[in-house]
Parts: structure tokens; sequence; C-alpha cells
DNA sequence: GACGCTCAACTGTAGTACAGTTCAACTGTA
DNA sequence: TACAGTTGAACTGTACTACAGTTGAGCGTC
């Protein structure tokens, strides 16, 4: 610990901050699926220039919440069967590859606390708190791949990710969210790799059929 | 077959194409590692505004070649031994479970023939055409996961290879090159899961050793 | 209803301007 | 000689203005 721990300077931009605040705005449903981003409007009302907020869509472009269209401009993603299935393909060989991996102590820990603050945020019915670990959770089993070009991808997926997760918490109790987790953690405490990865895939299964009735 | 296939006008901004371009440049080693991309330097040589460079820059950080520094602006990505081996190990963890799933035929199919233009390539001895079918057979390999959004994100490591194939190029002959990918394309034929799997892993192994004595 | 025309809204791009940051060169000082 | 300022040029981040080209909705015509 030194001195100046946690001393720092505003180090970002202003299209980063905007990005960042546009992402809130998208998730909070400011902006609906299908919406295109109308770049003099948003520079007007907000007092920057339409270049910032270029700039700030394409940094908002990473995280998937928005693609652009030429000359139509920046247009929020809309959920289709078809895109849900891909996204939870994704995170589904990403998890069972990395439950196929011999974890190391400290990476059990780490999924175990995750779990543990979980069940907490659970207990305490802070949905954008549980959907928060819920993500927390799964990057902890990515992060037994031991990669972290694979860590940061499975990041760029979590702002999306959090939009599903955030419609799934209206269909889910806490309760069931939490179990669901529990048993792919005990798959994974007790070494048994093929039951976490079934478990692993089960709660795929299950999250992209239920997005699918409540979306489609 | 449409009476209309393969019709198609300019779908294209100049941003994108200017990224495109760059992207070339820094491969074919126009910027060094380190080096930073002066906005009106380039804007200046090219003829086109600045606002437009800075667009294709941001696209350009897509692809990993360059990165923003706040007040500094893009910067070449310099290769580390750390780089190279966080993108080598996203490549194996990758590979090495596709090569565990059972493939279709015509997944097979497409690595073999992925490997046969790596073949010919080789025999003429175009060094940037095996480059290419050297990347266009890992993704083929990677097409096992049958996940588009991992496609993607392969493709989107692509160009951070080929700068490291091409590097690798110089120090390997196109038959060893060949060689390699042949013992990987047998195991995967043979379903022979293991050896694909290993043999695998000694390939990025031995690119990474290569690579590491070559720039380090 | 299919087609063509018109028009307003908006994007893509150009160009200019300026405040703030960075960095290297220079200067003074102990 | 080592090191703390100071300065200034180069460059980024942001704002503003302008305009050609594209899109899409509205409207009339057949």
């Amino acid at each position: 610990m030194s001195a100046l721990d946690g001393l720092e300077v505003r180090r970002t931009t202003t299209a980063q901050q905007l990005a960042d605040g546009l992402s809130e705005r998208i998730m909070a449903g400011a902006f609906g699926p299908g919406d295109r981003l109308r770049e003099s409007a948003i520079a007007a009302e907000l007092g920057v220039a339409r270049n910032t907020i270029r700039e700030a869509v394409r940094i908002l472009e990473l995280t998937g919440l928005v693609r652009y269209e030429v000359n139509r401009g920046a247009v929020v993603i809309a959920p289709t069967p078809e895109k849900i299935e891909a996204l939870y393909t994704a995170r589904e060989r990403l998890e069972t590859a990395a439950a196929l991996r011999t974890p190391r102590p400290e990476q059990l820990d780490a999924i175990t606390r995750a779990f543990d603050e979980l069940t907490e945020a659970a207990a305490e019915g802070d949905t954008s708190r549980i959907v928060d670990r819920d993500l927390a959770f799964h990057q902890a089993i990515v992060a037994l791949l031991d990669s972290t070009r694979l860590d940061e991808f499975f990041t760029s997926l979590t702002e999306e990710l959090r939009f599903y997760l955030t419609v799934l918490s209206k269909s889910e109790t806490p309760e069931e969210v939490v179990a669901q987790h529990r048993v792919i953690l005990d798959a994974l405490l007790l070494g048994d790799h093929d039951r976490a990865v079934a478990e692993i895939r089960a709660h795929v299964d299950v999250s992209v059929e239920q997005l699918k009735q409540l979306l489609g």
C-alpha cells in the first residue's frame, strides 16, 4: 500500500464518459431496440459537439450495444432469437472449456467468493447487484482458462449479457438464480468436470429458452 | 443463384477504407511498434479531414493493431513476450476446445480445403498467401465450435496474428509450415481428439518460442 | 397497390479554430 | 554535474460550421 493509493486524476476523455453514460441509458431502456441514436439531437441535448458524440458511439459499438449502418448511423441492437442464441453459445463454449481445466486454489476461491456475493445480493433482493454478481461469477469461471485475452472478450460481452440478465430477473426469483449457480459451483468444487459442464449447459439452455419466451 | 449475384455498390465509408489501408501499412512495417499515428500528418498526406482519420483509427483500434492513449493519440502496439503469449494462449484455448468437439463432415471438408490451399501457397512460395491460408486453416478449426461470436472474435485476432505469422515466415520454410499443419489435420481427420489437442499445443508452443527469439 | 417525385431529416466528410497536454530543449541553480 | 523550473512547438481533444449524398415518409399518378 503506497501513500498515493487511490489518488487519481480524471484520466478519461469526454467521449469515453459519454459512451459510459449512453450505455447506462440504453440498459435502462431509454432507447428501445432498433432505435436510432441521432447524433445532432444527442449532441444538442448534452451540449457537446457532434464529433464527440460520434466518437462516443464508436466506443459504444465495442460493447456491442449498438451497431453502425452506413448512412443510417448507430442503431440500438434488437434482440432476436438468433442473437440471443449466438451470445449464449459463445458463453457456453467458453465456460465449458473453462470447466474442463483443473482450477488452481485461488481460482476456486474467486468463484466461491463471487457466489457468496451473489447469495448476499439475492438476500437483499437488489436486482442490479444480483445481475452484477451473476456476471462476476461467470467471469470468474472464464478466468479458469488463464487467458487475459479471453477474459477481455468475455468482458466485452458483459454489457449485452447484463441487458439480458436484467430481462431474466423479471421472471426468476433471486432464490432460483442462486440455486442454479450453486450446482455449478458444487460441481467445480468437487472437481467433477463432466457434471460442471452439464450444469453450465443446462443453465445456458434454461436462460435462452426463458429469454426467447420473454422477448419473442 | 439470382441474376443479381455479385452486383454490389460501394457500401463502405471513407473511414472504413482508410482503416483497411492503414492496417495494411502497419502490417507492412510502415509504422514501427510504439510509433504514434499523427492525425494531422496522415490527414494532410491522404487528403482527408482529421475527423475522418480519427474515425478510421477508432476502427483500427478494434483490430488491436493500435491503442489509444489519452492526449497522446493512437500508438502502434509493440510486441512484448507477454503480449505474444497472451495472444497465442487465447488461440490455443479456442482451438483446443474446438478440437474436442466432434466435427460435422462439411467442417472437416472446410479444414481440409484450407490445408490444401495452404499447401498450394507453400508450393508457390508466396509468403503473404501462405500467411493468409495459415490463418484460414485455424479459423476453420475455431469454426468447429459452432459459435459465430467466437468466429468473429478469432477474426478480430487475425490482424495481430498476421503480423506475427509474417515475422515467423522469415525463419520457417514453407515446408515446415505445411508439415506442422498436416499433423493437426491428420489428428482431426482420424477423430483423435487427444492427439489433435497435443499437436495444437505443440504448434502454439513452437510458434511462441520462435517469436520470442526473433523479437526479443 | 406499384411507381415516381419531392422534401425534410440526418449522416458522412471537410475544414477551421482553440484550449489543454506532452515532451524535449533550454536555463538557472546549488 | 545533477536536478528543478521554464519555455515553446507539436499534437490531441473538442467545438463549430458547412454541405453533398442518402434515407424514408408523404403525396400524387397511373
